[in-house]
DNA sequence: TGTACATCAGTGAACGCGCGTTCACTGATGTAC
DNA sequence: TGTACATCAGTGAACGCGCGTTCACTGATGTAC
């Protein structure tokens, strides 16, 4: 942490934000910056396309510099996975932070389906065989238990009798519609574009009666 | 088609069933034996571990056989997910053959999370990357959209006025129901294991009211 | 029925490729004195 | 402030690997006559 010392510290490290070109050693962020392009990459490519030699490359350093940050790929991975659990558990914080709870629950649902269909393969991979390794990767693991807290105390609050029940159906719902409208499966079915954005609230409210 | 053939022919192709030892030349069958070598290696690696050379082997042939009836492992993908269509549609269609209505959309459900829980893996494949290049597959394309037709039918034969958002969000709830099932999202909750096989007929009974 | 021959559907060696990972190295940094 | 040195965090060559795909080949089959 070179922002630590007292002195001026000259033009050494100049301006070193993420988006700068990194210098050839001691870039000073390069766990922070390799995630970034591991999100970008994985945007690009998917998840089964990933490589650790492209997140290198995007982040502008050579193949093995990751190994000094994450002990193989699959670690990179679920940090990234972990970090999308980490937003969808924000953004649902922030949803459910209104009185009325039924309104609760719709926020829930769309916010859900937002985060799903801003970041398709975050998505995919977040949910992918990753999960289901969880126990080797606790971080991921609570991250993603913080996230559906969120859901199943919405339920919670809105029907104290049958609140569990409700919370699995309308995650299933918003998880399903998610996947379904990032896989394009409704293309072609006659469905205005604009209307995809509301498909959460209104199969939501279905739901709720 | 060497059954065609009037004469007895003697032992040369003895008892030739797909779990036979493949004989070293003109297998006979060797297409529908790799297609389901294919799924038996889907099932074991998943769709991220498949390889054309381990199906291959699982068929009992060399990794050079398979290029004379698929072009690319690419192919071979596409046709395990256009049977995995089939065999959904084939299902549906038996689900939906009761009078009631209501209850035939709750098997519409039912149905569609046991095909999914029965073979995870092609139920991945079925719905990856392949269903969104789907314009590239034919016969993928038109056996998944037979088995969607099933779906949309019998919601709109439930509710004429609101089908097609009714099959929309009941679609969801049945998918997203047998992702979270497969990817085990719901261990750790207080769920028994038993209750699992009933979830897609409670929740679909809610959400129908 | 027998023979010649075209075609079908296998084999297995070979190709180039990019991958994950390791490793000896070295430049940059921070610290003890 | 200056110097010696331990440590950190890069580089880039190298490793072995299994992959998809191609290709010349050959054994088996079916058919024309």
């Amino acid at each position: 942490m070179p922002a630590s010392k007292a002195t001026p510290t000259p033009v050494r490290r100049p301006a070193q934000s993420a988006r700068t070109k990194a210098p050839p050693y001691h870039h000073g962020n390069l766990r922070a910056t390799l995630l970034e392009a591991a999100e970008v990459v994985l945007a690009e490519r998917g998840a089964h396309g990933i490589t650790l030699r492209d997140v290198a490359r995007a982040a502008g350093v050579s193949h093995g510099a990751p190994y000094h940050h994450y002990a193989s790929l699959n670690e990179l991975l679920a940090a990234v996975a972990e970090r999308g659990f980490v937003i969808l558990g924000d953004a649902l914080a922030q949803a459910v932070a209104i009185a009325d709870t039924r309104e609760r629950l719709l926020r829930v649902a769309e916010t859900y389906v937002d985060c799903a269909r801003a970041n398709p393969e975050r998505f995919r991979l977040m949910f992918g065989p990753l999960l289901a390794r969880k126990h080797d990767h606790p971080a991921l693991q609570s991250a993603a238990h913080r996230a559906f807290s969120f859901v199943l105390e919405a339920a919670n609050a809105h029907d104290k009798k049958h609140g569990a029940s409700l919370a699995l159906a309308g995650w299933s719902l918003s998880h399903g519609l998610s996947h379904l409208l990032i896989d394009g499966a409704f293309e072609g079915l006659p469905m205005k574009k604009q209307d995809a954005d509301t498909l959460a609230r209104k199969f939501s409210e279905r739901m709720l009666g």
